[in-house]
DNA sequence: TTGATTTTTAGAGTTACTCTATTTTAGAAT
DNA sequence: ATTCTAAAATAGAGTAACTCTAAAAATCAA
């Protein structure tokens, strides 16, 4: 039965869209890359593109992960600062990241980080994120939905990401994971400026 | 002596641009207000206008106050942490700025609220604005530049100044300089979800 | 097969911005 | 004052991302 064959069509139209922009975006650069060039290359229109994305950014953007996070997040008990219960849901989405999505992640980091306007559409998104975040947030530690402590931490945790992801984007071959969690771990700690904290001695065996 | 007429023209000139630009931009959105308005209405041409701008988004950008909170941090002894030195330097210049800058504060907020490409434009600028904060803070807490810690801290305010802007943006009678005074004291607090602190019952007189 | 509906497409229009070449203007030198 | 030079303003042509409208093509249901 599955779905129709319009219906498939649309879904293999759109990834295809995706794949040959991504490519050119990296091969040529953003700004090099015009709709033209993504139309000829997946042999559609160029109106046609805009049936599908509303604009050329927005072909980059597209987090599947955001309720993977939430879903971590909700699996602990709501007594536990969110900060933690945060950096605990990530390092939980992370370890199922799949290659695929490691690979598609790093490539929009090259991007964002290459292309200063890519850079503004994304912080704009982690802005918005942000607010979501903290209204989705609010209720389940209790609070009303514009609480501002609430809001606050979103803030600082998505400043905190923020760093992080342009810290990725300038070496493109560190642990994604790691450079989160110690971001996370920092801010958990209360941002001493100390850090990290001096290496705790291997546990003694005696 | 003071400098040449010509000096004097253009800085007329870009103050004019200014002016007029955020007038208009008020009045009938970003978005509604092309450069031949602006250029109209300066009795400028519209290539003049790039001569000054090199896009209609810079307008409205422009800090003065970036130096005056740098020199207000300096002011303050090494030992405490970087995090309540900014919120002193803060609190510092947010007492100094002229109710002219104010006005011009303001009326960008309600721009960058009601325009999601103002707003990722400001966006952008605060990541490179944490970025040189980190690297100016760094030597000043006796760190090197690119220290984690330090970068971290400073997407941290970042993100906090960022989401006290956005409140300010939706309520624009809110006073600016209590809502991030709070939002920096939160986090200086190591942001915990109860805040504000059970309000101090007024010292106990007897 | 026919008819309705969705999708694709062509094409025209708008606007921000770039580039080049020309004109105008301010300041300096004679 | 006049003339020269350098800076600034301008016109105009070109590009590319959109938007809108209307027509053509493809899918689906009867």
């Amino acid at each position: 039965m599955s779905i129709g064959l319009r219906e498939r069509k649309k879904l293999k139209t759109r990834a295809a869209i995706q794949k040959e922009a991504m490519r050119l975006f990296l091969e040529k650069g953003f700004d090099n890359t015009t709709i033209e060039d993504i139309a000829e290359a997946v042999e559609i229109s160029p109106s046609t593109f805009f049936n599908y994305f509303p604009s050329k950014e927005e072909v980059v953007f597209q987090d599947d992960l955001d309720p993977l996070v939430l879903a971590a997040f909700d699996a602990q008990p709501s007594h536990i600062h969110p900060i933690t219960r945060l950096r605990t849901a990530m390092r939980t989405v992370f370890t199922q990241i799949t290659p695929e999505q490691d690979r598609l992640m790093r490539q929009r980091m090259e991007l964002f980080t290459t292309t200063p306007e890519l850079r503004a559409a994304m912080l704009s998104q982690f802005a918005t994120l942000a607010d979501q975040i903290a209204d989705l947030l609010a209720p389940r530690v209790g609070k009303r939905p514009n609480d501002f402590a609430v809001h606050n931490i979103a803030g600082a945790v998505l400043g905190v990401l923020m760093m992080a992801l342009l810290t990725i984007g300038e070496n493109p071959d560190a642990d994604m994971h790691q450079v989160v969690d110690r971001a996370m771990a920092h801010l958990e700690a209360g941002l001493p400026l100390e850090w990290p904290p001096e290496k705790t001695p291997r546990q003694k065996r005696r």
